[in-house]
RNA sequence: GCGAGAGUGGCGGAAUUGGCAGACGCGCUGGAUUUAGGAUCCAGUGAGGAACACUCGUGGGGGUUCGAAUCCCCCCUCUCGCACCA
């Protein structure tokens, strides 16, 4: 048997859809507004069947929600800044903005391969100067409320991609982008004060009930807010006090030293004129170099110097030794910690590391302490400390938070792991910082009128690794009047991370073209939040709370009426191949061209959705794809088989009492998909159960076929007819070209997209008979068809009365008899 | 180490208010049709077993229950994220 003639009828159908403008939406229409948003994508060149799954899904979600009803968006766009067009420029030899744009082209024609439908009238590119125009006004914005400002930090420095880059783009130590090791470097950089929203980013997490737990985790341990104290420790010999950051002020009696991280602003004081000078200082070049090695990230050190100096012990007036050590760090809290080796295992094993005396200030109030072999980190009593002993640790914390600050010495504090944004980007494509270095006025920004700041096209972006970014080599650029004072002044000539492009394209898809203002308020008020975001999980950080941030912040200036950009977000797993990812380099890719070209669009979309639930991984089986290829053929010959009788009347009603056993089965059949197909789609988009639903209504319309005699006029036609109708409107979004072809030859002249999705009554979807299970000692020992919702009185008799269940009591009385109503009866001898 | 998720046939995976384990698909076995088929159709397919009897079976070990893939406790393995965060 030939296979249906898939090319002529999905490239009849793509041409439709185009024509009409399937997914254009009217934004003033009435219905139900839903904004189906995939992720839009790095225009990377071609894709393989890995990336397609996250189109697929949205586009199936996007037809399913027109089935429903709904006015949607679904627009796309281009992440279209970034590294790998200046790579991929310096190594053809082709502009970033040439290589960029042929790319975005030929993406475009692998949606419309696929049958992946966006509107794009509203189609956005971050790199296009009407884009990147309102970045920079974003970033203008931040400026003016004191949220973009300008550090001199130690910064990580990819000496692979010769750019700074920021904290979340650092995996171990390592570049994200291209598993160089990170350097730290100290340079000015741009950052933009995320840390201010650090609490409403934290406590919004708990109004994303639809989102990945695993994804409100990580953004949750990415911030990782502790409530602790800074408490000062006196340091005679210098006549300062050292700030320590705690959790754990109850342990304060248990401080038996004191540690500064390698760049604490006072070591070079401390340790300035003491006989050990030079060898503390040896020791810090030592480590600092070992930490730009990257040994130091993997390998938890314990070394340590003595500087010989002594702080006090607000409590206890204890002189404890001061110490130089590369395990505290100098981002996080005060960077200087109270040592406490009784109960910090870090501080436990410092201790032991250099014979400090090790105390026991906490004890537990249930079980056991692990002390003195190592450090019990848990709460408990306070023993051995003064007048608190007896006090719980949570007693402790207030008490001794109240005695340090009436007297001066330390204050209840907040710190994040969360650092500010980095924004800085030494590198040529990407938006401009739109400021000006002034020698008389400072630094400057950019008047928002003189917006864009453009991007050059004509310049030599081959980096040098200086640290600057290649802008700085162009004259005509970098030179710019001041707008303060109009005297000669210097453009920034760094350019913005791409995560800050976007961290806000959702909210220009509204209005595109407009000229005037970034985004629509009155638009994105009605549209946003975005209904479902759909995207992978590797984004799972960085761009989801960028994204979060931004929103905030123009919440917070009155630009949006809402907090949280996404209120659905669905991460969808990986597709591998051989168990691993699908990556070029590993060379295990599939093409979708391929299986196109044999089998058609809607087989590789059917398979895409049937291979595994969508937010898992799921392996790629060849063979399984001809089996889904198999199944629409099957469908296509039923059809061509019974075509005379798969027209629709519009009038056709069916009434149950009339129908014979086969008919009713069928109907029942379908009813049940009907619910089943629904059900698993709105329950986490699990397409690949609706599928196998509609593969069990397939294979019940085959055996219909083969076992009923199926003409026109015949109520056996009218139930064919209804089976067939519905899964077509099921199936539809999966496999949209066939379905629509079928649609149309039963006589429909609007598409199938148009139309509702069928409905079904669960009344009939439930069937009239019942499989009773019948156990005896909970084992299954018969079963017997029964009428479904038979009383449990009932049910009971037919279960004791079975004959096999008979032999088996042997006369006997049950023990017990447990009903459970159609399901099953537990006779307990 | 911390956090999240997962572990079910030869394979991808179904089944979760506790109630027929293995839906659907792949693969495999047998048959039909066919000049032929890697097309199509039918039947079978967790293991043991002659069996439609029966026994065993959802990573391992305990437990709760008439009944556990599902709930509880302990352990093992894998994936992902974070990782000296005080």
């Amino acid at each position: 048997m030939d296979r249906y003639p898939h090319k002529s009828i999905e490239a009849k159908w793509k041409a439709a859809w185009e024509r009409e403008g399937l997914m254009t939406v009217d934004l003033n229409s009435s219905g139900e507004k839903y904004y189906c948003l995939m992720m839009y994508p790095y225009p990377s060149g071609d894709l393989h069947v890995g990336h397609g799954r996250n189109y697929v899904i949205g586009d199936a979600l996007a037809r399913y929600k027109l089935m429903e009803g709904c006015s949607v968006l679904a627009p796309m766009g281009w992440d279209a800044f970034g590294l790998p067009a200046e790579n991929a420029a310096l190594a053809y030899n082709i502009h970033p903005a040439v290589w960029t744009a042929e790319n975005i082209k030929k993406m475009k024609e692998q949606f419309f391969e696929w049958g992946v439908l966006y509107d794009w009238d509203r189609e956005i590119t971050s790199c296009d100067p009407m884009y990147y125009r309102w970045t920079q006004w974003i970033f203008l914005q931040l400026y003016k409320s004191g949220l973009a400002y300008r550090k001199a930090a130690s910064v990580n420095w990819c000496p692979s991609c010769k750019t700074v880059v920021a904290n979340e783009q650092v995996i171990a130590g390592a570049c994200e982008r291209c598993g160089a090791t990170i350097a730290e470097r100290f340079l000015e950089q741009w950052f933009f004060k995320i840390t201010a929203f650090a609490d409403p980013l934290l406590d919004d997490l708990g109004q994303l009930e639809d989102w990945p737990e695993r994804v409100i985790a990580m953004q949750r341990n990415w911030i990782d807010r502790s409530e602790g104290q800074e408490i000062l420790f006196a340091i005679d010999d210098i006549n300062k006090s050292v700030a320590c950051f705690t959790t754990r002020p109850d342990t304060i009696f248990g401080a038996t030293f004191l540690v500064l991280s390698l760049d604490h602003p006072y070591v070079p004081q401390l340790i300035e004129g003491t006989e050990m000078e030079s060898q503390i200082r040896e020791f810090i070049e030592r480590e600092k170099a070992l930490k730009l090695s990257g040994r130091a990230l993997t390998e938890p050190s314990k070394e340590g110097v003595f500087t010989g100096r002594y702080a006090i012990n607000p409590l206890n007036e204890a002189e404890i030794p001061i110490y130089i050590a590369p395990y505290v760090l100098m981002e996080y809290g005060t960077g200087a910690i109270m040592g406490v080796p009784g109960h910090d295992q870090r501080d436990f094993d410092f201790a032991k590391t250099h014979g400090l005396d090790i105390r026991e200030v906490i004890q537990p109030i249930e079980g056991k302490s692990p002390f003195p072999d190592a450090a019990f980190e848990g709460k408990g009593i306070m023993v051995d400390s003064g007048s608190y002993s007896g006090l719980t640790s949570e007693e402790g914390f207030d008490k001794i938070a109240e005695y340090l600050e009436s007297r001066s010495q330390g204050k209840r504090t907040i710190h994040y792991r969360l650092r500010d944004w980095l924004i800085s980007r030494q590198r040529y494509w990407g938006a401009p910082i739109p400021m000006i270095h002034c020698g008389n006025c400072g630094i400057v920004p950019v008047p928002e009128e003189d917006l864009p700041v453009l991007l050059p096209e004509d310049v030599d972006f081959r980096p040098k690794g200086e640290g600057k970014s290649p802008l700085a080599r162009n004259e005509d650029f970098v030179a710019v009047p001041c707008p303060s004072c109009g005297k000669r002044a210097m453009r920034d000539t760094d350019t913005m991370d791409t995560f800050v492009d976007s961290s806000w394209y959702y909210l220009r898809y509204l209005s595109p073209n407009d000229t005037e203002k970034p985004f629509d308020k009155a638009l994105v008020d009605t549209w946003l939040p975005v209904d479902q975001y759909v995207g992978g999980v590797e984004h799972a950080i960085l761009h989801l709370m960028y994204s979060r941030f931004i929103t905030k912040f123009l919440q917070s200036k009155g630009y949006l009426s809402f907090s949280e950009p996404f209120r659905r977000l669905f991460t969808q797993g990986m597709i591998t191949k051989d168990g691993v990812k699908m990556s070029k380099s590993k060379g295990n890719t599939v093409s979708p061209g391929s299986i196109i070209e044999s089998m058609g669009a809607d087989t590789m979309r059917l398979y895409i959705l049937f291979c595994g639930p969508p937010e898992r991984d799921s392996e790629w089986k060849d063979d399984s794809v001809e089996g889904c290829s198999r199944f629409l053929n099957r469908v296509y010959r039923l059809f061509e088989k019974h075509r005379d009788v798969l027209i629709s009347t519009g009038e056709e009603t069916i009434d149950v009492e009339t129908l014979n056993d086969n008919e009713k089965k069928l109907f029942r059949k379908t009813h049940w998909t009907i619910v089943r197909v629904i059900d698993d789609i709105n329950d986490n988009f699990h397409f690949n159960t609706a599928i196998s639903a509609i593969m069990e209504l397939s294979n019940e319309m085959g055996a219909f076929s083969d076992k009923e005699k199926i003409e026109p006029g015949l109520r056996s036609a009218s139930v064919l007819l209804f089976a067939f109708d519905s899964l077509v409107r099921l199936l539809a979004p999966m496999t949209p070209h066939l379905c629509e072809e079928f649609w149309e030859r039963m006589g429909h002249e609007t598409s199938v997209f148009r139309s509702p999705l069928p409905a079904a009554n669960p009344e009939y979807a439930k069937g009239e008979m019942i499989t009773l299970v019948i156990q005896v000692n909970s084992r299954i020992r018969a079963r017997e068809e029964i009428p479904i919702d038979l009383g449990e009185e009932e049910v009971r008799k037919k279960a004791l009365e079975n004959v096999r269940i008979r032999e088996l009591m042997a006369g006997k009385e049950p023990k017990k008899v447990i009903v459970v109503q159609n399901k099953l009866v537990n006779i307990v001898m």
